[in-house]
This record gives structure tokens, sequence and C-alpha cells, in this order.
DNA sequence: TTTT
DNA sequence: TTTT
């Protein structure tokens, strides 16, 4: 019951976030976060890079599908979720993915170059103190994964 | 622009949740929270404690009323903010505050004695997927602080 | 080259941790942890469990092999790690698991039952301030994954 | 005892860090940190920003005191320390700071034009698997503060 | 496979 | 002021 499952991430998009639209009128986007680490080993620099599978649903999602693009630098922040697939020859397979709760641009404006300087997005855009959102349209269940 | 601020805490709360009901409907919660960590230095065992002044805001905050109680584990998710006031003497001075977007009381069922196995809060209760919330009171500009 | 790679989970052991101690006599520790989310879905409690790989290494493997055990609430903190590996059938195969650089034990001494009140520990287990670590085997490149 | 104490933040710093170097030896770095978030109200985009105090000891201390200036956007990652002084009255004062134990350079290269591509550092900066570090100086008693 |  |  008692449970914390959170993710943060600071990295760049491996490729232009990949949207759709589902039968519900959901929008729901994929890319990959690259997150680097460069650290020394006998003497040498050594840069170790691990991607992620990130997944942005509904109001975030369009955020994400407007102003994310291959490239940008952004803070990711989520939970893991590791789901299970049928692979072509009927085998289990499973995948990990980060689903994203709050996302922020980072880098410099010039960067992001869509011309608004939006750059924080969550699934609860307003002020905490302020809320006013009502986005369910419950067709999760109806999803193809 | 670009902007994290992000605190993390899980200890034992000080005292009971002190509530105010705001003219506006608010409900506002106030409690410190002890997080204390354990060394060893020069072989002995030291302890050190930091104590956190946390708030919570309206439905949180009412569930925190509800449930925590002075000596409970909770894992507190929020952000800092740092306000000032008049102290007696007409001096500004600073306090530096957890304004809390998430918590969820740790430790076993039997210490949370209060009925119900309510665990899980935020401003945003529902499955984020699924969410359909709107407590908007816009009281905040009143508040006396 | 900017990378923030980080994972923070509160949840239960699955089963006591598994551990191996390599050839050049690094030790690792692996088990699952539980985090469970509780929501409200059309009225109803709904309760959704996610279960993460957790990998711990060396002075932080031996402290966990000492004081977990199947059951135990602790706060993890690490990094994600996705690795391949080849299955029995020759086809490559991919893992995520969580590297943790951190722990911390949760919940009441007395289910902490192994008679001592260490608690806490870390890759960098002194005070940060006061740091004298000096653990490095080299080994990692020998492993056999 | 259970404790977790942990401020993760995104920001631009709001001067060059400032830099002390103790009898001891040890090096102490000072900055200010501005985190912004931007949220929309009455329809209105609003700005806030929150500014942090941010403390780093030693090896990090001197990696900040070489690539860090004003104006750089950082990843900071510490613990909430609330300490108290005497003010110039006689009264005492609470200042809340963030030791800092980690942080990471963000933004473009170009950004950070100090001639090198280091960008991340910890009081713990090797590889965690690879890590020898001794950085012991035992002068923090003998601070002034 | 955990926990409440 | 919490907790172990």
């Amino acid at each position: 019951m008692s449970g914390v499952n959170k993710v943060i991430l600071v990295g760049h998009l491996g490729k232009d976030p990949e949207v759709r639209h589902l039968e519900g009128g959901a929008t729901v986007v994929n890319f990959t976060l690259a997150t680097t680490e460069t650290y020394t080993r006998d003497g040498r620099k050594v840069e170790q890079t691990e991607w992620h599978n990130v997944v942005m649903w509904r109001g975030l999602a369009e955020i994400a599908a407007k102003y994310l693009q291959k490239g940008k630098l952004v803070y990711v922040e989520g939970k893991l979720r590791t789901r299970s697939y049928d692979d072509r020859d009927g085998n289990k397979r499973y995948v990990t993915e980060i689903v994203a709760d709050n996302f922020n641009m980072l880098g410099r404006k010039s960067d992001n170059e869509n011309g608004t300087n939006q750059s924080t997005a969550s699934q609860n855009p307003s002020k905490p103190e302020d809320q006013m959102i009502g986005m369910n349209d419950n067709t999760e269940d109806d999803l193809p994964f």
C-alpha cells in the first residue's frame, strides 16, 4: 500500500515525439530520452548514455507534441511502469517505461524556437493552489497495449 | 523560466497538524516534520535531526487533518517556499516552508489507527490518467500572511 | 552530456535479497520491490502494484544482505539502467533495473529485528562533509552479465 | 531514525559563487539559485521565482568555484539544513540552505565556455561502482557558523 | 513475489 | 517537537 514510485530525468530527446490519437479521443505521446553520465575511469573520461522510454498522456501529451522535438533538453518527472506485450513470435516481452506526469523544457529560449515561452507542463498545469482541471476520458481501458 | 523546485522528505511528525479554515473556505494545515540522519564519526554513531515546516492546502490539508498525527511516519513531496513576515519588533523575518503537493503514510496499518486504509493523498488524488478535480477557491490572495 | 537519471522508490521487498559474491570479490545483491498505488476509479478503490528490479553493489550490497528481508519497507534511491542479455533461444532481451546508490529502512524498529539500529546506508556511508571511503575493486568488467 | 531529506532544483545562479577557504583547508561555496514557476491564473500568465541558498563543500565546492557563474543553468541535488545565527542585534535568526551533494551543469556547451566539458560533479565524482575518494579534513567543527 |  |  505505502508506495512511492518516482523517476526524475534530465536529458535530450532522441527523436521527435510520436503522437497517437486514440479512439476515445485521448492523445498519447512516446519518445526516447538520453541521459548521459560522465565519469573518470583509470584517468580516462568515459561517457555512458542510458536511453529511456517516456510516455505522456492527454493534456500533457498535447503540450509535448507541440513543444518537444528531437534534441531538446528536458526535465521529466514520472513513474516507472513495466508492461508486457507479445512479440511477433508470440513470446511475452517486457518494457519499462516512464509514465510522465510533468515535464519542463530546459535550455535557452532560443533553443525552443516554437514562438512561445511555454516551458512547464504537468497533468496539473495550473498553480497547485488554484487548480480546476477536468480531463477524464476513461479511454485507457481501450488501449491496444 | 526553466525551473524545478522539488523536496522529498520521509520523517516523523513532531506534533499534530494545526488546522485552520480560512475565510474563503480553504483549509490549511501546518506541521513540523523531523528527518533524522545517522552517520558514524570517529567511530561514534551520531544522529542529526532536521526539522521542516510543512504546509498543506485545501483538499490535501483536509486529508492530512484527518489522518496525520504526531509521531506518524510520512513521505512528503512538495516545493520550497521562503516567505517573509514582520516579527513583533517590526523586523522582516524569513521562514522556509515545504508546500506539499503530495503525501503518503508509511509504516504499518496498526500505526495508523484511524479506521481507514486511506494512505495516499495528493492535490491530484485520482489516477493521473483519470483525473477530474476541481478545487479552486482563489482565496489564497486573502491569506493573512 | 547533461544528464540526470534518478529513481526514488518506497516499497516492500518481494523476496529476500539474493546475494552473489563475484570472483573479483565484489558483492552484488538483487531483489524485487513492490510499490503500490491506491486510487479511486468509478467509486471503487483500486490497488495497482508495480514491481521493480533493484541491484546493489559492494558495500551497499553487504549492508543490504545483512539488514533487508522479504516484506521490509524500504526507501531506495538509484538510477535506471537497461541492460540486454540473450535468452535461452538466443534472442536479445532487455531488463530495466534500478541500480541503487542509497537505501533506508523504514517502519518501526520492531519490524527490523536484526538486533541493530542500522537503518541508513549508501555508497557513501559517512557524513558527506566527512567522507573517507575507498571501495574500489574494478571487478565490474569481469561480471558475467 | 528513518529519514529522507532530499532537494532537487533546476535553476539559474543569481550571482557568481562566493568562495571561502577555511582555516582547516576546506573550501566552501555559496550562491543563490532561482527556480521560476510559470502558471496561468485568471487567463494571465504569471511567473513566480523562488530563491534558494545553496552551499557546497570541499571537492564539490572547488568544482563549483571553477565552473559555475552567474546566470548558468544548473541541476542541484542536496538536503535541507536550517541553521541559526545571531544577527547584529543579538537576536537568533534562522536560514534554510540547500547543502548540495551533487550538481550538474545544464544547457548547451557553448553556454559553459570554460573550455572543458566537465558537467557533472558530486561528493562522489567517480562512477559509483568505481569510487576511490578520500576527502576528509574534519574542519567542519572549526567553522565560524 | 510485497504490503495494508 | 518526532522516531529508533
